[in-house]
DNA sequence: GGTAGACCTGGACGC
DNA sequence: GCGTCCAGGTCTACC
């Protein structure tokens, strides 16, 4: 079945996806040739199922197997989230209005931040990008999907991400050595095992009223997660409050203020701090002079 | 509160 | 092919 779901405008189903790399990351598959998105969902009855996503002209549409009212209900609760389809950016555009380095982000309607459809997927996935290369991310990421994902009944290579409960059952020495996420292997059991638990409700993070500090506290009360990975995760909660400042971050300042001299954190905070509770969107979009020039090189 | 070192993997490099 | 070095955030112990 086809079915279209209308997003807040403005809106650019390409922005979204080009915003952070989760589309290369299973069970996202990017499609080249036609821009298209998919994903592999597990159902909360645990019936898996294939969506391929597109740009409709009013937001997005969404191709997959037949559905039944309350699944087809799920599946667009699932996307609107994923896609922020809800979110409201004319106050951020108003923000940055005008200003040379930002002009292109309301332009092309930048500003959402491409979702997973739980807090739980988001999290690790968060945590697979701490101290390692992206590539890495990916294959760890592709690990955990082939080795504990629920398989999709007409193509049982396409899997879900996997459960917490799935994954609080695994020993840490597999995910340490099968998985291959080293050191972080107890973290990721630990956060499985305490939402599994029910110790820990990682999803009311994503309708939490707490402010923004207090929410960054909580978030680094979990194991793995420290100020680059709770900035990130803010970020996707739509909290621009913080700079998720690694090596990247630290090189972009660098380059765009301190004429290729090392900066610390602090210098990188400063850079961004007079764009207030947008400074994390603005630091997400800013249109780096170092990265035009080496694609004009 | 700040700092140093350990953690672990995989890619790059030299031999 | 093998060994070494390095990059990448977080945690823990220590001051």
């Amino acid at each position: 079945m086809l079915f279209a779901i209308s997003a807040r405008p403005p809106f650019n189903f390409q922005s979204v996806l080009q915003s952070h790399g989760w589309g290369q990351c299973l069970p996202f598959r990017l499609d080249d040739e036609t821009g298209n998105l998919g994903y592999t969902l597990r159902l909360s009855r645990g019936r898996v199922i294939d969506l391929e996503i597109s740009e409709s002209p009013d937001g997005i549409q969404v191709q997959t197997g037949q559905l039944n009212a309350s699944e087809k209900k799920e599946v667009s609760s699932a996307l609107t989230w994923m896609f922020a389809l809800n979110m409201d950016l004319s106050p951020f555009y108003e923000a940055i209005r005008g200003k040379a380095p930002l002009v292109h982000v309301e332009k092309r309607a930048m500003g959402r931040v491409l979702r997973s459809p739980t807090f739980f997927e988001d999290i690790i996935r968060t945590i697979l990008t701490t101290n390692t290369l992206w590539t890495a991310t990916i294959r760890m990421t592709a690990n955990l999907v082939g080795q504990f994902g629920d398989p999709l009944s007409s193509d049982p290579e396409r899997k879900a991400f996997p459960t917490p409960q799935r994954l609080a059952t695994v020993s840490e020495t597999r995910l340490r050595e099968e998985t291959r996420l080293g050191y972080r292997a107890p973290y990721i059991l630990n956060l499985a095992q305490r939402v599994s638990a029910s110790n820990l409700d990682v999803e009311a993070f994503k309708t939490s009223n707490l402010p923004t500090l207090d929410l960054r506290k909580e978030l680094m009360k979990i194991q793995g997660v420290g100020p680059y990975a709770a900035a990130n995760l803010l970020m996707i909660l739509g909290r621009g409050d913080f700079l998720p400042i690694d090596t990247w971050a630290l090189k972009m300042v660098s380059q765009e203020w301190h004429a290729g001299q090392t900066v610390t954190p602090a210098q990188v905070q400063a850079a961004f701090e007079k764009w207030g509770e947008w400074k994390g969107l603005v630091y997400w979009f800013w249109d780096w002079a170092y990265l035009r020039k080496a694609k004009s090189d």
